[in-house]
DNA sequence: ATGGTTACATACCGATGAGTACAGAAAGTT
DNA sequence: AACTTTCTGTACTCATCGGTATGTAACCAT
């Protein structure tokens, strides 16, 4: 009813999720926070709680808009295998807001944090999910459109892709070759034949 | 010349390891280390330097048994095929000393340290390459012996398969389902074909 | 304009971080 | 047995951690 916020939450939390995407959970702290935010620390804990509810919500925003670029991503391709080259190949090249050598939020915190948190590792778990469903419906509307062969295991190649996917948001954060990842893409795309 | 150390270095290294193994660089503390690796403080310091010299020394050591261990694994297996689908059933169920949900130590630290130190991302992606060095080694000892198909791009497929057995190790952090892992292992050797 | 409420900003809290000084204990050498 | 050297263990430093108390400024309804 009264003062209204003087920041944006949404801003703050981009800015938030920016640094923690950087950094990581356990290297970011408050004080990295509140100064890439541009807010003092109470206003912190009164608007997000503190640090490790903070970092779930960025999350799930961050999972939030992740999965609806990718969907956006997959069906507006020309193909089937467009698509899956596309979506690949915007992990190496760093699509979507995304910058190359800093991976995928959502993957960093299941390196960093799945193994000791139940809730992180079902959120994490919940998105490579999400990823295979995307992948698999691409498939399937492939094969059903007569691009890809009828007898591809659409479920067990989504599966591998998303793995794939994984291993190459992973493999870009040590600054690999460009041939290298390039390659194995190119590879990789072999199990749509 | 006087007073021996009263710890065994390999054995106090191999205490580290497991500490950063479980909780990674950051979340690790000096107390965390001293304590498990069953030493002082000072020790710490005058045998091992300090928290990042002591995680170097650590992780080097790490990579030269990992690198073995994999080696060993490859050379060992009755053909090229089985060679790669142990070497991945070996990260979905540990083998070789591995913890599954804690995933690859080095694997762990790209994620975490590598784009914020040089040295990290060399070492890191030196690992890797070594990796798909060893998988191309079985692919084309395999295409050799006329058990894999000799139109095969045995350097694409390493590097396809190395990325993805990054993928599956960080995926099993999530401790994700057995049938999904496996799936995606064996739609993964198809690769072989 | 004013009262009641809420956000902002400074300054602080205890706990813990990495790293070190220093004294006492143990070993090899003579 | 005495001396020198090195390791061990306690206790400390200073900085920073996450989180909070408190006073002041800003806003809205009346």
């Amino acid at each position: 009813m009264v003062r209204p916020r003087e920041f944006d939450e949404q801003q703050a939390l981009s800015a938030a999720m920016q640094v923690f995407w950087e950094k990581g959970y356990e290297a970011t702290s408050i004080s990295d926070l509140t100064t890439r935010m541009g807010i003092q620390r109470p206003s912190l804990y009164a608007a997000f709680g503190g640090k490790k509810e903070l970092f779930e919500t960025v999350l799930h925003k961050y999972t939030q808009i992740s999965l609806t670029y990718i969907e956006n991503l997959l069906s507006r391709a020309p193909s089937a295998r467009e698509a899956v080259r596309i979506y690949l190949q915007g992990i190496i090249e760093g699509g979507g807001g995304r910058q190359t050598n800093l991976g995928c939020l959502c993957i960093n915190t299941m390196v960093e944090l799945a193994p000791h948190d139940q809730s992180f590792a079902h959120l994490t778990k919940d998105y490579q999910l999400r990823i295979t469903e995307l992948l698999r419906q691409t498939i399937e509307d492939g094969i059903r459109k007569g691009e890809l062969a009828s007898g591809l295991n659409a479920v067990a190649i989504a599966r591998a892709l998303t793995v794939s996917a994984v291993g190459l948001a992973v493999t870009m954060k040590s600054a690999p070759e460009h041939a290298y990842v390039e390659n194995a893409v190119t590879e990789l795309l072999t199990l749509l034949v």
